[in-house]
DNA sequence: TGTACATCAGTGAACGCGCGTTCACTGATGTAC
DNA sequence: TGTACATCAGTGAACGCGCGTTCACTGATGTAC
């Protein structure tokens, strides 16, 4: 997890990699620890010491891939104004991070991340807070100044959210979704949901 | 699957009924042979007889539940007039279904289900060709008469599905949401971002 | 109506395979004096 | 600068367990004559 040696970081960089790679290739029944060794090169005991089991590297993979969408929603919030722009943005950019990184969207839109993430939620609450509390900061201020429908924040989140990964799944899955088109046309229907 | 004796019958129900209880409880992980014959009594080999295979006790039980929904969504749309009261009315009852049903739910909310589906698209449209009819001819009647947003059809499914599924997961996983809350307000806001 | 028989339904012991995990070990790295 | 040593990083054979599946079999059901 955090390694004391140099090496050590490229090794577990490197166990994620193929990790996420198998994952996309195979789906969740398919990332045995042999498949991971096989791919990466990297001992069975190597990897119980830097992940210390195999949920452990699915935990890691899972809370590596959230970080890297939660600063990409992060980065496009803060180059916004107003509330509409705001959810255009983010509507976007999680369209585009899903484009740019079928695997790792593939990983976070998976169950049994799902189940890790909201089992150790708390864990992760304080691990991605840095992320996560501009995130929250922003929806709270458009929705006091009644730029944003005055609806329970997990009920927001979910009108904003859901159709995103509605088509994201749908975009992976069967694959008959143009995504180019859906992030400049999708935002503003969301945004009619989400307004005043 | 199609028994020609009436005790077959009982006895492939009531392995879907404890293998279900058994995947809301424990997960896709928790779903194993063993664990089915201690729940409903049943014996490996009788399963092998009505399923082939435990993928097959899996297959069969998300058609059973999709067919259960579709039912619902159906049944909800034959009863209204017009673009607004359909979504509304399509949005209402998936939630209502989801509170009545959350073990199914759950299943369906799974990737393991979602490639299952998606796997066998084709078997599964044939198969629940009956229920899917009106729904997509429903989409395409009210987008012709341009009451419902001219987007593409898996964007507009999206776009009316995703904020439900989404809320619905979080229920089931998270449970801080008022699902019959949300059963009253969210359907507006849908309609909003599908209308004309 | 009675009976013979084909088919369906159900049993459970046995099998082998692949899995996650352990452990005793070697080698590499960084640090203190 | 050189060296001793503690700690980190990495190895891979071995283990046992639980899994899905098979199979030879018995019993129940329905049907044809």
């Amino acid at each position: 997890m955090s390694p004391k040696q140099q090496r050590g970081e490229a090794t577990a960089a490197q166990v994620l990699d193929c990790a996420l790679a198998i994952y996309a290739a195979q789906g969740e029944a398919g990332l045995t620890l042999g498949a991971i060794t096989s791919a990466s090169g990297v001992s069975t005991g190597s990897i119980y010491h830097h992940f210390g089991s195999l949920p452990g590297v699915v935990s890691a993979l899972g809370q590596s891939c959230l970080g890297r969408l939660l600063d990409e929603l992060g980065g496009a919030l803060r180059e916004t104004d107003g509330a509409r722009a705001g959810v255009r943005a983010i509507v976007g950019a999680y369209l585009r991070f899903v484009q740019a990184n079928p695997d790792a969207a593939r990983l976070m839109h998976s169950v049994a991340v799902d189940r890790e993430l909201s089992a150790h939620a708390q864990q992760i609450r304080g691990a991605q807070e840095a992320r996560l509390a501009p995130l929250a900061a922003w929806l709270h201020r458009h929705q006091e100044s009644g730029q944003l429908a005055a609806l329970p924040v997990p009920v927001l989140e979910s009108l904003i959210l859901g159709p995103v990964t509605g088509i994201a799944r749908r975009w992976l899955s069967v694959g008959d979704i143009d995504i180019e088109e859906a992030a400049r046309t999708v935002p503003e229907h969301v945004w009619r949901s989400v307004g005043p």
